[in-house]
DNA sequence: TCTTGTTTTGCATAGCTATGCAATCTGCAT
DNA sequence: ATGCAGATTGCATAGCTATGCAAAACAAGA
């Protein structure tokens, strides 16, 4: 980086004594007249405003941070916005931390070394805690966050911890959802499209679809599970590779919707087949390419604002037992969104 | 909020003073140990760190904000994540400024209001500079950008202002490019799809359009341009919307990437069309989506990563000149990707 | 006017680190 | 042993605001 570190030649900030001195008041007035409920007459708040105004002073927080230990800014991390549902999952995010009062300390992690070094950079600015939508779920990561002994929200993930708490969709009951939507439809060979080994959120809904078909008496084999890493791509030529190796299914949960969007472009294009009438599908997310007229896509919708509103709760509560670690879950229900592509064909 | 401010109960962090007591040094010896140029003997520096990683300490930069008037942080203002390009082009900005020891502050904005509430919390944490992707340029907001005395660097804007940078791609130029492909393509009724009419990168690349058209002695009539709002169902309307007026164009430039996709869904679902054959299409942002089998879209990248890059010399450059406010323009052309949109279809 | 109770104001300080300066130490050459 | 340069260390302080406490101003009733 090829920032200087004289400070010292920078023209001084404008301070509350500054306005203190404009407006004929001490500094503790300055510092009243900025506090929603101090002390303080409505002529002086008047004059202290008056001044300030002409001056150009904002209140600094940055010495309230040393004194009060918080610092009203909350660590957010993040990863794969190329996935619309996680793009407006922090947009969502973002809106609720400022309507509470907290800033967001942003940072994009793709693997967990960074995640270790952004970790302790955002410590070091001392952030009340951490939300984070990081599918990964592995115990180092679990681990790291614990040490920094500040609250973590997590979205989708399985991480458990002393500070880590969770809030969830719930991916098995929405897998099970899925298999009695096929069942009904008459799909006799049904396929699972997983995301990343890692993701577990991915892995749950794959477990209640498997769970599901057995429960509707169909073939639950090998074959029926398939690996995708959560990408267009990857569902493009899972389809593909199924037609390779002489597999035709005739339903799909894709464990997200980017697969899922993959998969009907290549029955389409390549095998020259359509959804409802060749293979039924059905992804996850509710992403608004779903409803695109090229997929029509049934899918589950998170409910991102209510996932957003309880992760908001579980973080006020944790932020209240303030320095016991607390570890609470909330599971949402994900609503199946039914569209063309599992419509009733007959 | 519910949040207390009993911040005196906490437990107190651990100090640079109590890594001191304990490897029996000084508390400047403590803070050399974690400065990386500092005059420090190795014995020392291994004993402090010993000391350090035990009790978990992590040095805090809060006071040193203070001391130096300089945060490290950089306010990010950002809206419309929805749209994948602003959502890539974030992850890219976050993971630059972070390799170039900067926080990201991020606000997300929905209207004017917000902008200014927005700015005066994020200038009580002192950041240094703000950099934005907001796509409106009213004046107002240049002058609330410009009263803030701190750098501020925007994507895609036309916002003018003493402290304002600006890094565009060249919109004017790629409307050009789009209206020549058009003609080459032989088309003879060509309509350019706007988004919001605040969007003042899109206004360019509609003008560049036109532009491009009379050149080729193309007809540039009223009906001609037609106004969406950037969202795929506004592109999709817009179709629907032509036909109902009669309108039959045989080529459709759209202003991003969600609108284009929606002109083409229209086309097919709609009125049974497809593109190259019954209409060339033409987007912009290069989007992932428009790399997707269902509509092999030929658009515009605006090559992010180095528009990133731009943006980041512009920061470093306006950061150096501390408190000499600054306005640097650069253009990064925008690369057209010919896909299947506008294939030749002979 | 005096008392009493309430509101408003100012003083003084805590909070934690980086850094200039002076003091001390180390190693080496004389 | 002495002197000296360079390396290392510690002391003391600045940076800005919020807040407890005491003082002052004010209002109102007697």
């Amino acid at each position: 980086m090829s920032l200087d570190k004289h400070g010292k030649a920078a023209i001084r900030a404008v301070t509350s004594t500054d306005v203190a001195r404009m407006a004929g008041v001490s500094q503790s007035a300055v510092s009243r007249a900025f506090s929603p409920d101090a002390s303080i007459s409505a002529r002086t708040k008047q004059k202290v405003l008056a001044a300030a105004a002409s001056l150009g002073y904002r209140p600094n927080r940055i010495p309230a941070i040393m004194l009060s230990g918080r610092s009203y800014m909350v660590g957010v991390v993040i990863g794969g916005l190329e996935n619309p549902f996680y793009a407006t999952a922090l947009e969502r995010l973002a809106v609720a931390l400022r309507e509470s009062g907290l800033q967001v300390l942003l940072v994009h992690v793709d693997d967990a070394l960074t995640l270790d070094s952004a970790l302790d950079q955002l410590l070091s600015y001392r952030i009340d805690a951490v939300v984070t939508s990081l599918a990964i779920g592995s115990k180092s990561v679990a681990r790291a966050l614990s040490q920094l002994r500040i609250p973590v929200v997590c979205f989708n993930s399985s991480l458990v911890g002393p500070w880590i708490s969770t809030v969830n969709s719930n991916n098995h009951g929405a897998g099970l959802v899925a298999a009695r939507l096929m069942a009904r439809r008459g799909v006799t060979h049904p396929v699972w499209l997983a995301g990343p080994v890692r993701n577990t959120a991915s892995r749950a809904r794959g477990e209640g679809f498997c769970h599901g078909l057995r429960e509707a008496g169909m073939p639950v084999a090998d074959l029926t599970r398939l690996q995708g890493d959560d990408t267009y791509d990857s569902g493009y030529k899972a389809v593909i590779d199924l037609w390779k190796r002489n597999i035709r299914p005739d339903g799909i949960f894709s464990s997200n919707d980017m697969m899922a969007c993959g998969v009907i472009d290549a029955l389409r294009e390549r095998m020259g087949l359509l959804c409802p009438r060749d293979a039924v599908i059905v992804g996850y997310d509710n992403i608004p390419q779903a409803a695109w007229r090229s997929f029509d896509l049934t899918s589950f919708d998170q409910h991102t604002e209510q996932m957003v509103t309880r992760a908001m709760d579980l973080l006020d509560e944790a932020l209240g037992a303030k320095d016991t670690p607390l570890s609470r879950t909330h599971v949402v229900d994900a609503q199946l969104i039914e569209r063309g592509s599992t419509a009733c064909s007959e």
